[in-house]
DNA sequence: TTCGTGACGTGCA
DNA sequence: GTGCACGCCACGA
């Protein structure tokens, strides 16, 4: 029932407060919307989100500093443009969230 | 209903 | 730094 349109909201609500150039790892995101160490809840909501949506997925990454796609697809090369261009480098294929880690 | 899979996280060797 | 195992939630066959 909407009980997952609740979290799923909830998450959405998280990312959208994630401030410019910092990243959020999701399980930061799980655990600010409440689900606990639900961090694969995170990677599906965002895997559904409409190709129109606002939110800035972009910013949500693993923890180990690696982002959630492959990097041989396209929504990896449109988050790392994203996060370039936000101040965000990349060592390889790896953030430095040693720097911009969001720390809510 | 049960099994397998997934844009994950943490712990240990 | 890398690889393996267990746990978490949700969905499809």
């Amino acid at each position: 029932m909407d009980s997952n349109q609740s979290k799923q909201a909830a998450v959405w609500q998280v990312i959208n407060a994630i401030p410019r150039g910092r990243v959020a790892s999701y399980g930061q995101v799980a655990r600010l919307a409440g689900l606990g160490r639900a961090a694969r809840f995170v990677g599906r909501t965002l895997k559904q989100l409409p190709p129109d949506t606002q939110l800035p997925w972009h910013r949500v990454i693993r923890s180990d500093g690696h982002l959630g796609l492959p990097i041989e697809s396209e929504g990896f090369k449109r988050q790392k443009e994203r996060l370039a261009e936000e101040g965000v480098n990349m060592i390889g294929s790896r953030v430095s969230m040693r720097h911009y880690g969001w720390d809510a």
